[in-house]
DNA sequence: TCTTGATTGAAATAGTATAACATCCACATC
DNA sequence: GATGTGGATGTTATACTATTTCAATCAAGA
C-alpha cells in the first residue's frame, strides 16, 4: 500500500529527488546538466522502472534533439553518482531512494502493477558475502531482485 | 580454484548434466529433443554463462539450420525444466548444477575469468523473503547475482 | 584570447529477444 | 494403413536494448 498513487504526493518524491541530486553533485563537483537532470526527473516520473527507450521518447516529446546515446550517457552518469539504479531483470532504470550514501540495494518488483520498492538491508548483502567468502569469492557488486506481488496488488 | 579448467574432468560435468536431464524429462513426460539436448550440451560446454547468439552460432557450426527462435525455444524449455538458469546481469545462460529439485539459486560471477558458480543457500532466500514480508510483499522469484573475483583469479 | 577537457549531437551498427505463420513429425484413433 | 491432432521446428521479419565512432559545442582555467 505504500506509494500507491492515491496515497502519496508524488510531486514531493520528485522534488526531493531532484534537490538531493543537485546537492550531491555540487558536493562532488559533478555537473548535473539539463539533460541529466531531465532524465533523472523522467526516471522519477513514477515508482516503476523505466526503459531507456521510453526515456528517449520522453526527451523527444520535450522537443529536445535526442538519440540513444543521449539517454545512455545521462543514465551512465546518474548510475555512477548513485542517483539511479539499474534493474537487471527488466533492463530498466529506477530512481534511487537514498542516493547520498553508498549502499547495497535490493528491489521488490511487483509483476502486477510494475512498481519497484528499494530495500537496503545489510544482512542480505552480508549473507551473500559470507557464502561467497566460504567459496573463496570476493564480492564487488550484488544484484538482488525479487519478483512477486506488492501489498496493494495482493489485497486487490 | 574449484572448477578451474586444469582441475576437473569437465567431460564428466557434461555427461552428468545430460544424463540427469534425460532422466528428469523422462520422469516428467517431457521431450528432450535433439535440438534441446544439443543446446543443453552447448550451455554446458563451459562453466561460463553463454549468450543466446553464441549458442546460435554453435548450432549453425554443427551444420544445423537454426535461427534465433530455435535457440530461444530450446532455452525456454530448458529454463522451464530447471535445466538451465538465466543470468540476468549478463543476458546469458548457465547449466544448472542441481536440476532435479526446485531451488532458489544464487550466482557468483567472476569478472576476470567469466566463470559462474551456483549457490543454493536457503538463508539468502529467506532473508530476502523476510524483509519482503515486512513490506507486505510476496516473493515469487528471486534474482541473486554477485559479481567479483573468484578464488583462482584472486591468487593470480 | 587560447587551450584543454568534458559534454553533447548525430549516424551507424551491434547485441538481445519476440511475433507471426508455415511446415513437419510423432502419436493416437479409426 | 489412412487420417486427424497437437507439439515441435523452420523461416522471415521485426522489436527492443545498447555501444561505437566522429564531429561539433561548451565551459572553465591558463
Ligand atoms: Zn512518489
Ligand atoms: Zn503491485
Ligand atoms: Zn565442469
Ligand atoms: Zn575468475
Amino acid at each position: 500500500m505504500k506509494r500507491n498513487a492515491a496515497q502519496h504526493d508524488h510531486r514531493k518524491c520528485v522534488h526531493t529527488a531532484l534537490s538531493t541530486a543537485e546537492a550531491v553533485c555540487k558536493a562532488r563537483g559533478e555537473k548535473l546538466t539539463p539533460v541529466r537532470k531531465r532524465v533523472l526527473e523522467l526516471v522519477w516520473a513514477s515508482h516503476r522502472p523505466v526503459g531507456a527507450y521510453a526515456l528517449l521518447d520522453s526527451l523527444r516529446a520535450d522537443g529536445r534533439s535526442a538519440a540513444p546515446p543521449t539517454v545512455y550517457r545521462a543514465l551512465e552518469f546518474l548510475l555512477a553518482q548513485g542517483l539511479v539504479h539499474r534493474v537487471e531483470s527488466l533492463n530498466a532504470y529506477l530512481g534511487c531512494a537514498h542516493p547520498a550514501a553508498d549502499h547495497a540495494a535490493q528491489f521488490l518488483i511487483c509483476r502486477q502493477c510494475g512498481t519497484a520498492a528499494e530495500l537496503e538491508e545489510t544482512d542480505i548483502a552480508s549473507a551473500i558475502d559470507r557464502h561467497a567468502k566460504r567459496a573463496g569469492f570476493t564480492v564487488e557488486r550484488r544484484t538482488v531482485e525479487a519478483m512477486g506481488l506488492c501489498a496493494a496488488c495482493q489485497t486487490a
